[in-house]
DNA sequence: CGGTATCCCTCGGGATACTG
DNA sequence: CAGTATCCCGAGGGATACCG
């Protein structure tokens, strides 16, 4: 009965979830195109915080994860669609879940959440 | 009809989900805790890639956050054990679906980060 | 309207060494 | 064994301006 040196199955799965969806507004992305906010205009006044810069860094970088694709339609004015793939498609029940969660429990966190931005002029 | 400018239910709860988990490795923090690897140097053991300092740091935040507390032995040597709060024990489902989902997808999203690190020598 | 380039700066995180 | 202090670095991300 040797123990495991590496849990390689489970670890693992987390390293990867990581390094794919946990950019600063990936999830936020993620979740507004799968309500058919598809043009990379409206993404942003939806997200009026992130530069228009870094959200197109990160829908990149999602495009090259295959957690989502885009139709690009060649006129005047240029149109962009953005669209989730299957895959992306396969992990939107989860963060779903991940923002129920949070709205759930949004009054702790605030709290806490606030706490660390307070605290450290001690 | 007024569209909503901020759909702040929703959205909401992301960020909030982000302050909370999206350091390096409290989801593999909150994951081993809850597999019962409760003490900092067990921790340690199974996250070899991070560095004592940040781990600590990480398992304060989680403990500001109340995510997970910890039971202090005093005694020589000192010994502590780290336990989920039910806010903790409470997003473990989504954490482990992450997980899975990362397992589940492992081959198609480990051929993807790795374009991602070489292709930049272009 | 969509995308990228440049500049800059914060801060998250790594290494090391020290205290209880 | 647990925790913290110091030092340092790179990446991620904000602002602005410019091409298609």
């Amino acid at each position: 009965m040797y123990e495991r040196k590496l849990p390689i199955q489970e670890e693992c799965g987390l390293d990867l979830i990581r390094e794919v969806v946990f950019g600063k507004w990936k999830i936020h992305l993620l979740y507004y195109i799968s309500q058919g906010i598809s043009r990379p205009g409206q993404l942003q006044k939806n997200i009026p915080e992130a530069s228009r810069r870094v959200l197109n860094i990160q829908l990149n970088q999602l495009e090259d994860d295959e957690l989502v694709a885009k139709t690009v339609y060649n006129q005047q004015p240029p149109k962009v669609e953005y669209y989730l793939t299957d895959l992306g498609k396969s992990i939107m029940p989860i963060i779903n879940e991940l923002g129920q969660w949070g709205d759930t429990h949004s009054e702790h966190l605030r709290r806490v959440i606030k706490k660390r931005l307070i605290l450290p002029e001690a």
